[in-house]
DNA sequence: ATATGTAAGTGGAGGCTA
DNA sequence: TAGCCTCCACTTACATAT
């Protein structure tokens, strides 16, 4: 029994078990399809109401009236049917039954919106939903015929004008109140509304009974066509609202703009200040663009002409290494230094060979070679250091000697101005100051010709700028013979007394004589008294103008004559290359 | 109480389309 | 040409500020 009677219960308790679970089941199912069909319901109401509210009214209107039955308009579910009822003539629909006397009364604009709709123009569907939903009795119209009514008097104005509305507003009262004796018939009674309207409403049925009745539903469209009041006032409250969309964006993209304290007017007024100083601003930036473009332009162009000086210092440096690789091998006692350096230890040198050097002015002239140098390159002073270039040379003019000085007198013309190069060969006891801004192949040459003797063995290589290593190797033999580059002069005065004094006596060489162009104290350029003796100075004969000297050849220049040959532009400005 | 601004209803005019 | 749509103007009601 017990065996038995357990399990019997707990089948028992199983099957309740199931029961009760599928009554769950059932139960949500239930509340689930309720919920969706409340939300279809509501979609579809959201859906008449904003988007096709026209649309449907007018879609359902045109379909026949002659259909009389008509049970419910195919597209909207016929039942369910308070949607309707709202869509249309929503104060209508809203409206809830409440028992009001009013048909006295004008007629409220709700009343006639529906009625309009229905008997004359749409025939059914839209009438239908209106007519037929209407919860029974006046009451519905009442609430909001009454406010409407009351606060109207344009209303009554405006329906006075045309007839056909008073008609069919008085109809559509009618019908109300014949739908609402009729609340669950709405088809019928919506059919009947066209034919009945007539008889009904003496005014307006007349005329609409007329027409109407002459012809079936469709002529009912009056020109308005959907232009039935409501649709129409829908229309035109979507585009109100469209318009105040609109302004509100316009508002939103206005900055300084209270939100909410502004009226349309000032909306449009605050936009167009706006949009003048937009204006405004654009024709700043225009002409600020303008005013930068102007400028790019102008340095490109300084970076083009710096790029082409760079070009030829790039030149120079070029042919100082091929010299530097030429005259090195040969060069045993070669030694690299700052031009300072090599400017002292020309001045040791020099002041231990002072004699030889006199025996060398009056054996030998020295080789000396200029190379005449832009004149715009001597612009700037941002270079401290002077570009020397001295060679020192066999006193015995050697047969290369005399080819040598007429290489250097290479046309100005033919050098590429660049600055000046210094190499300096030092031979026994001679300098030539050798001015390497020419690029030209003659330079090669003469130092070619120049180093290959014996003597040559010392070459002072000075870069032209101040981040190349100036490299000076002083001779063996002091300087006898300094040449100075006529462009070199230019800048004396800026260098002032960094530029180094070379104690010994310099003798110009022929060559240089051509390129003389100025003499000048040398206190004046170095600012530092010498012996008293003059000092020959050389001004560059870039230009136009050459002043010979025939007398200062084979002269011995007392004081140091330094080659100063600035770059034409800042040495900053070569890191741009 | 008055002024101002907004929303809404209504009618008409004009353009577009079938 | 009728129907439809859009726009505009007029009017009224309501809300808010002064």
């Amino acid at each position: 029994m017990s065996l038995e009677t357990l399990l019997q219960a707990a089948l028992f308790l199983e099957w309740q078990a199931q029961q009760q679970q599928q009554r769950t089941r059932e139960e949500n199912d239930n509340i689930l399809l309720e919920q969706e069909e409340e939300e279809e319901e509501e979609e579809e109401e959201e859906e008449k109401k904003i988007i096709s509210r026209t649309e449907e009214v007018v879609n359902q209107a045109p379909p026949d009236p002659a259909s009389p039955p008509a049970p419910a308009p195919p597209p909207p579910p016929p039942p369910p049917l308070p949607t309707p009822v709202a869509v249309i003539p929503l104060p209508v629909v809203t409206s809830t039954p409440q028992p009001v006397v009013q048909t006295s009364l004008s007629p409220p604009v709700v009343q006639r919106q529906p009625a309009v709709v229905s008997p004359p123009v749409i025939s059914k569907d839209v009438s239908l939903a209106p007519v037929i939903q209407r919860p029974p009795g006046p009451g519905l119209t009442e609430i909001k015929s009454t406010p409407l009514s009351v606060g109207s008097p344009k209303q009554l104005h405006h329906y006075s004008t045309p007839v056909l509305a008073i008609t069919h507003h008085h109809i559509v009262q009618q019908q109300q109140q014949q739908q609402q004796q009729h609340p669950i018939q709405p088809q019928p009674t919506t059919l009947q509304h066209p034919q009945q309207q007539p008889t009904a409403q003496p005014l307006g049925a007349l005329r609409l009974s007329s027409a109407d009745d002459g012809r079936p539903n469709e002529q009912r469209r009056r020109p308005g066509g959907a232009g039935t009041r409501e649709v129409h006032n829908k229309l035109e409250k979507n585009r109100r609202a469209h318009l105040k969309e609109c302004f509100e964006t316009l508002k939103r993209n206005i900055p300084n703009v209270d939100d909410k304290k502004t009226s349309n007017l000032s909306v449009l007024r605050s936009a167009l200040r706006y949009i003048q100083s937009l204006k405004r601003k654009e024709k700043e930036y225009e002409h600020e663009m303008e005013r930068l473009a102007r400028e790019k332009i102008a340095t490109q162009q300084r970076l083009a002409d710096l790029k082409n000086e760079l070009s030829q210092w790039m030149d120079i440096m070029e042919i100082d290494r091929i010299v530097r690789q030429t005259v090195q091998p040969e060069d045993d006692q070669a030694s690299t230094s700052t031009a300072s350096e090599g400017e002292d230890n020309i001045d040791e040198d020099m002041d231990d060979d002072r004699p030889v050097n006199a025996l060398q002015k009056r054996q030998q002239p020295e080789l000396l070679k200029m190379v005449p140098s832009n004149a715009a390159s001597h612009n700037h002073h941002s270079t401290v250091l002077p570009q020397h270039v001295s060679i020192q040379q066999k006193q015995v003019p050697s047969p290369h000697a005399q080819p040598l000085s007429n290489q250097a007198l290479v046309p100005p013309q033919a050098m590429v101005p660049a600055q000046t190069h210094i190499v300096a060969a030092s031979t026994v006891q001679s300098t030539v100051i050798a001015h390497t801004a020419t690029t030209h192949a003659s330079v090669i040459q003469t130092l070619n010709h120049v180093i290959p003797g014996p003597q040559t063995k010392h070459i002072a290589h000075i870069a032209p700028s101040t981040s190349s290593p100036v490299q000076l190797t002083t001779a063996a033999q002091p300087i006898g013979h300094i040449t100075v580059h006529p462009a070199a002069i230019n800048h004396m005065t800026h260098l002032g007394q960094q530029l180094p004094i070379y104690p010994q006596s310099v003798a110009v060489s022929q060559p240089m004589v051509s390129h003389i162009a100025h003499t000048i104290s040398h206190p004046q350029v170095n600012g530092t008294t010498n012996l008293g003796q003059p000092t020959v100075m050389a001004k560059p004969t870039v230009g136009t103008q050459v002043v010979h000297h025939p007398q200062l050849v084979g002269q011995t220049v007392l004081n140091p004559v330094t080659m100063v040959t600035m770059p034409s532009f800042p040495v900053s400005t070569l890191k741009l290359a």
